[in-house]
DNA sequence: CTGAAAGCGCTTACAG
DNA sequence: CTGAAAGCGCTTACAG
């Protein structure tokens, strides 16, 4: 910019009115600043810009992993309602890894960006309390922050588990099986509640073997549902703790004598071509990241109230065929 | 870090050097810092560091669309590699408007990104010239940069569309049908040469109605499809250009009265679990985004030969099932 | 309409 | 071992 300046014959400041068009600035001087401009080539360093501005027009997103599906949608919407703000998107996944998450919120922080969307990993965030008083607004997604009051957009987890639960219930099942994600996990807890909820709801008792929380990985899940078809009293229907989950089913299920009733939390793509097309839970992933992406520029631009907020998003049963399976005799 | 100095009674370079966990500090000096760090909430601006010594330790990947499942799978690469080297994220979506690409680029630029992996929009990117200039490191990823020699990492398209003809063909398959994308994008372009090729190897004509490029909306190619299988001399075999093209073809095909062959490029979830299962020509994703991100981090430590590199992966073909029905009779 | 001075928060290159 | 001065590239708050 000084070089510029010494070209065009003219002050800093006056480079600077040009090149953000600010007025005041005759037409003539400002041919004459355009001309060295391009003759040197310049251009605006951004981060400086930023630093005596005090606003760096940019926000990190934290999640567990851009490859998911249902975290590629969320991010995407994060993504399109940040550009509309004017602002550049910083990501990172935790891999569902505290340290990690800690780590890329710091360095994000550090960089200084007005605000955060994070799917939290782990149980404490208080390490977050500086940050957020130093004036970094944040905004959880997915599972609210361990031990931190702060914004959060959910998912009615509790609530969609029971209708998917209550719709294996009134299609004649008694037995039915639940294999979700880890129990530290939010979400997962949540959705074992909704389960729970709906059995009681019903009058019907849930038997220990019904159920199981741990790693989503398909071993497991396959381990798990092996356990739950086999014995004197067999599941007659399962209810999919998450997406990863009701794969890995899918495949076992297809390979079973008799048919199982299955309901799923989260769609996935091609659910509808399965055989039987599989009845899920169908969350809204993109809902949830406008959803906290537009809280967190409310609160930027001091338009939100005081107190955090917490917003829960509705889910939506869609039947198509896997869910409605009476009980095998 | 004014404060801190004042606080501990030191110099700024003292500071400086605590907070960088630089050697020639007495212990005793070091902890009244740290104290006074401690006690201020200190936390370093990485704005202001990186300004200073003019590596902004981040990286910016501009892609189609981060919620597509073969992009999500590349970001997520780019990012494991981009943190290997210590370096933060930038990231957006082209949505595949070359406008909207030149804006998130150079964007990017002015916040002085060290590096960009970029799959391009577009079929010029000569605007980015000044930026490589000025030392951007820039690689492109999955399609080469238009009108502009620079690194770029691909995958074996036109190979692939071969391969997977070839083994239609070799299936008893002689009319054959191509649905493919948008003739201007670069991979669309090479896997209909792939198939032009293999065609031609197995000395087969190809009629005019056999093979279609456009959106890949379900729509068209819903209706592509449905003019190949009609007429008197319908086709027995599909190759579809890409997923969004399989996916939509595996709907159309399943409605079917006569069984029709499908080789798809890329490869997708579920795919073994479909009926038929799918064969597909499988590109890595991850791969991609590996080598792109490796390849420019070598170029940042000058370690890549001056010329730009080309890299080409390999595919692979999956034989599952509906790529190797005979023809209808 | 225009520009010189001070400063954003840090590091570099020195000198002591 | 320690620190004062200058500077990274820009904007802010003034004064002319």
């Amino acid at each position: 910019m000084k070089d510029v300046a010494a070209r065009a014959g003219v002050g800093l400041k006056t480079v600077s009115r040009v090149v953000n068009e600010e007025p005041g600035v005759t037409p003539d001087t400002a041919a004459r600043v355009q001309a060295a401009i391009d003759a040197l080539g310049f251009r605006r360093n951004d981060s400086a810009r930023l630093l005596r501005t005090r606003r760096t027009a940019s926000v990190g997103l934290v999640l567990e992993d851009v490859a998911d599906p249902f975290y590629a949608g969320l991010s995407r919407a994060v993504e399109d309602v940040a550009r509309s703000h004017g602002a550049l998107l910083f990501t990172g996944s935790s891999a569902e890894d505290p340290r990690r998450e800690q780590e890329l919120v710091l360095a994000f922080c550090a960089r200084r960006v007005d605000g955060l969307v994070v799917v939290p990993a782990g149980d404490d965030h208080r390490y977050l309390t500086p940050e957020i008083d130093a004036g970094v607004a944040t905004v959880f997604v997915d599972r609210p922050a361990g031990r931190l009051n702060a914004d959060v957009v959910l998912t009615d987890n509790a609530g969609g588990v029971r209708e998917g639960v209550a719709h294996l219930i009134a299609h004649g099942h008694r037995r039915i099986g639940f294999i979700g994600d880890l129990p530290v996990i939010h979400t997962a807890a949540e959705r074992l509640r909704g389960y729970r909820e709906a059995m009681a709801a019903a009058g019907l008792q849930v038997a220990p073997e019904w159920y199981t929380m741990g790693p989503t990985t398909p071993d497991r899940v396959r381990a798990a549902l092996a356990s739950m078809l086999s014995g004197p009293e067999p599941v007659t229907a399962l209810f999919a703790g998450n997406n990863r989950v009701t794969v890995t089913a899918v495949r076992v299920l297809s390979g079973q004598p008799r048919p199982i009733a299955l309901v799923g939390f989260d769609d996935f793509e091609l659910a509808d071509l399965l055989d039987p097309a599989v009845t899920v839970v169908a969350q809204d992933a993109p809902g949830m990241g406008r959803s906290a992406a537009q809280l967190l520029f409310r609160r930027l631009d001091g338009l939100a109230p005081p107190e955090p907020a917490r917003v829960v998003l509705p889910v939506r049963l869609i039947t198509r065929g896997s869910g409605e399976l009476p009980p095998a005799p």
